[in-house]
DNA sequence: AAAACAGCTTGATAAAAATCAAGAAATTGC
DNA sequence: GCAATTTCTTGATTTTTATCAAGCTGTTTT
């Protein structure tokens, strides 16, 4: 089984020839640092495995830019409302450093469907994965002030501070740089 | 078709005898104002459709309880945690009115599988549109203020603030029931 | 009808976070 | 390696929101 094999099988939780079936339709593909995915505007009718770098989803917001989530390597990258749904998206995706991807159409996405009986349950339960991390987001920005989201995202995505300009995981965390900067500096031992 | 298969219709874009199959499933239920469909440690193995009344989902969290959302009639209200992985609850969902619902049991609710080839699929594209929705709640949470959370929910979801205590839809918008008061004094011409 | 209660409002104050402005540190480009 | 640029930090101040405390309003209970 080879690296991509091995991601899909640990994702999707299928195994044999279902996993290379499902695989061979993923094709690699490089991003430089500054590049986008998708814009706003178009329809994201892709889906993306994550092998190397960072990229980033943002809104622009009136004035300032919102940044939304940022995926390490390790996680599958799309834009739901054009994949499911060939809705135009309000999201850029963009590279945050150089990236390598395995990337598939929506048409052969669809295909799988059709190939693999319980393909659609496997999607299922993977966008309903998604759904409780972002219900356990919206618990952490309704419950938490900016400190206690501070220790929220380092206990679950400590590598986001390893390598992400801070100004883009304050955004993400609903406070500006500033305040995310005092938050650190009083933490500085933990 | 009866109120229940219009809903079903409605919401999986099914019809013909695949609706009245699915409906066949659904056991009315009845819930007083202050019920419980579901508590905290326990696994919600039901999917119910909201005939009428409130319900709302809640967590406790160190001192307060956080209002996670309500929902309207018209809505389908589950645990997915429970309804999909078999995991308990954090979450309490408690009839805020008296309620009438159309229930499913999860075993049910695995049979309609089975059965109905597209039924996971319809699924998923159930679950993607609750995705998307709250992802533009986290987009609301990060980027807007009190007030503009407020205009935001009252464009979404006018209807709640005819019938739902203010104190849990401040919660619901991540701000304390005072703050809502004055919003709400502020706003009294729009 | 009075008492008790729940929900909402109001005002005063405190705390949290944003903004503004400047400078330090790190990174990038040449 | 140095200049230019970007990113981060720091301090002073303002704005936003929470907290605390009291009172108001309407509803339910007895």
């Amino acid at each position: 089984m080879n690296e991509l094999e091995n991601y899909i099988s640990t994702f999707f939780g299928i195994s044999g020839s279902d996993v290379k079936n499902v695989a061979s339709y993923f094709k690699p593909q490089s991003l430089q640092k500054g590049e986008y995915l998708l814009k706003p505007g178009k329809i994201g009718r892709f889906l993306s495995f994550q092998r190397s770098g960072l990229i980033r989803f943002y809104t622009n917001s009136q004035d300032a830019e919102v940044t939304q989530w940022i995926s390490d390597s390790g996680n599958f990258v799309a834009d739901l409302s054009g994949l499911i749904f060939d809705l135009s998206s309000r999201t850029s995706i963009q590279a945050l450093t150089d990236c390598e991807l395995f990337t598939i159409s929506k048409e052969d996405y669809s295909t799988i469907g059709q190939i693999i009986p319980k393909w659609h349950e496997l999607e299922k339960l993977f966008i309903a994965r998604a759904f409780l991390f972002m219900e356990e987001r919206i618990f952490s920005l309704l419950s938490m002030n900016a400190e206690e989201r501070y220790h929220w995202l380092l206990n679950h995505n400590p590598s986001l501070f390893q390598y992400v300009p801070l100004q883009y995981l304050a955004s993400m965390m609903g406070m500006t740089p500033e305040t995310l900067s005092r938050i650190r500096r009083k933490n500085l031992n933990s």
